[in-house]
DNA sequence: TAACATTTAATGTATATACATTTATTTAAT
DNA sequence: ATTAAATAAATGTATATACATTAAATGTTA
């Protein structure tokens, strides 16, 4: 459906206007579905994208900074998002013994097993793949790097 | 910059992974952007969507549930917003006569020209317009319609 | 080495958000 | 007309978020 119709807008200042304001309700749909899709783990968004970022270095750990480093939102509060995972025992925390400022995060082995499972369900969500080609895929990625500068 | 660099993950999924990430990605900062530009004008990017959807309507007055419809996230909590709007006299909001459910907002002389301000600050943010043709532009909004599907 | 700067992570705080529930009013059905 | 259903908006509540500040450890330099 065309973003006009999606907000009742039939008039835009200009495309570049349509742009961002299709970019921010096309985040909304993606993110909601997401949520919905994670839910039932008992897991946020952002708390997924953490134990993502941990998948991908595992069996290795990362300091916390380095994991803000590799977040989609950098703004965002990784203390606290860890310590939310570490009580769910989807992580481990453990002080850096070199430096000690530091803290070791590693995902453990019930993490993993959840991402599995999530996996599956987010293989369910594929309205993106049914409705674009992958070279369509392809062509939007390298507009939204060229976008930003 | 590649999201491959921003985010430092070198490998994705799938293209349509990787669009994912990149959508998320491309509002983050976009939003960030646009909260740094609403800032001295004391509106969050939500009620900044709010004030426009008013000036848009301007001088109608529409219901909550009527801007709802209107905005780009449609699960945000409409009446606190207006709220918070009407203390800072941006807004105007009367109980319908002829439906005393509703409540009919309209946005104030006050509100106008705060946008018009912003306005002018939105236009020096012109990193969009910068980097992409108005082809490219229209190129993506089409492709995001489509990937919705 | 003492004083200061920098880095890393955690915390404080105000606001925003998602989602469920409640309240008031109108519409529909029996 | 009375009861039930539907709609509009507001509120409750737990969590998330942005951003500033603090605390602890490490680096730097005079």
């Amino acid at each position: 459906m065309k973003i006009e119709e999606e907000i009742k807008q039939n008039k835009f200042y200009s495309e570049y206007q349509k742009l961002a304001i299709n970019i921010l309700f096309t985040n909304q749909w993606l993110t909601a579905n997401t949520t919905k899709i994670l839910k039932p783990f008992g897991i946020s968004p952002q708390q997924y994208n953490v134990l993502r970022i941990l998948k991908g270095q595992s069996p290795k750990a990362i300091s916390v900074s380095n994991i803000m480093e590799r977040m989609i939102d950098k703004m965002s509060n990784t203390s606290r998002l860890v310590e939310k995972l570490r009580q769910k025992e989807l992580i481990e925390r453990v002080t850096c013994e070199k430096d000690r400022r530091q803290v070791d995060v590693k995902i453990t082995k019930k993490g993993l097993e959840l991402l599995e499972k999530v996996k599956t369900e987010m293989n369910a969500f594929k309205t993106i793949s049914d409705n674009l080609t992958e070279k369509e895929a392809s062509t939007i990625n390298d507009l939204l790097d060229k976008m930003r500068g």
